[in-house]
DNA sequence: TTGCTCCTCACGTCACGTGAGGTGGC
DNA sequence: TTGCTCCTCACGTCACGTGAGGTGGC
């Protein structure tokens, strides 16, 4: 592993806003294992696992699975290597499950702004 | 309760696009129970109920617990029959927070969009 | 009578939250 | 040596999903 400048757990998240248990439970399945471990047994990562962890960050509004995600970053790691049609194939149709849920976000928000304009009626 | 038009659970279902599980599951926990039932035991639910029910399902996004949109109902419900100022306080509370957790939602939008830009690049 | 719709348990799932009890390292 | 940070269980939580087995009503 790149042990050029790695950090603990609490650095890790912090600069990405996720709970200590967040981080660890992706590492208990498999999603986000740190690149390794001090004498101690003290979770070292590296600038490449922050990387994935705010890719993992973006992607988890949208309401993919942990599973899901893990998937992803395998497929984005495949594809900087070589080529790999499975993986091209996998993440297309991600980006368009990704477009489809972009739009129920922005559904969201408005059925946010006609909360707030029913209470803001009950309180006029 | 009025009795003019109720609606089985599917039709509501049907209507409010939740799942026969979740309205269930409302009623279980206090937050929504149909005004009524039939001779068979089946819910009916009243024209009320569904304004209710989309109250709650615009709320939803904004990830309040159903306790706290229980109280929501309840105080609005308060405020239809007369001043309540405890009501009143709580209700104003939950705006500021709507308001919040909005913005927060936006700030999701933007992460989706960025996420699908890192999608297209490797996928170039 | 036949379907389709509904019913009540009750266990399972997902993504963590929350202590409890203990140790690492500047 | 003192704190602060980290560790591993392991049970709890929230909002349902998912059958299983059975009944209602046009």
């Amino acid at each position: 592993m790149d042990v050029a400048r790695t950090m603990q757990i609490g650095e890790v998240a912090a600069r990405t806003e996720l709970s200590l248990r967040s981080l660890r439970h992706w590492e208990e399945v498999g999603l986000l294992p740190p690149s390794g471990r001090s004498e101690g047994g003290f979770r070292l990562y590296t600038e490449a696992d922050v990387e994935r962890i705010l890719l993992v960050r973006r992607m988890k509004p949208l309401g993919f699975s942990l599973e899901e995600m893990r998937q992803v970053l395998d497929d984005v790691t495949a594809l900087a290597v070589a080529d790999d049609p499975a993986a091209r194939t996998r993440l297309r149709r991600i980006r368009d499950e990704t477009d489809v849920r972009r739009a129920r976000l922005v559904r969201q928000v408005e059925m946010a702004d006609e909360f707030r304009g029913l209470v803001d009626d009950r309180l006029a």
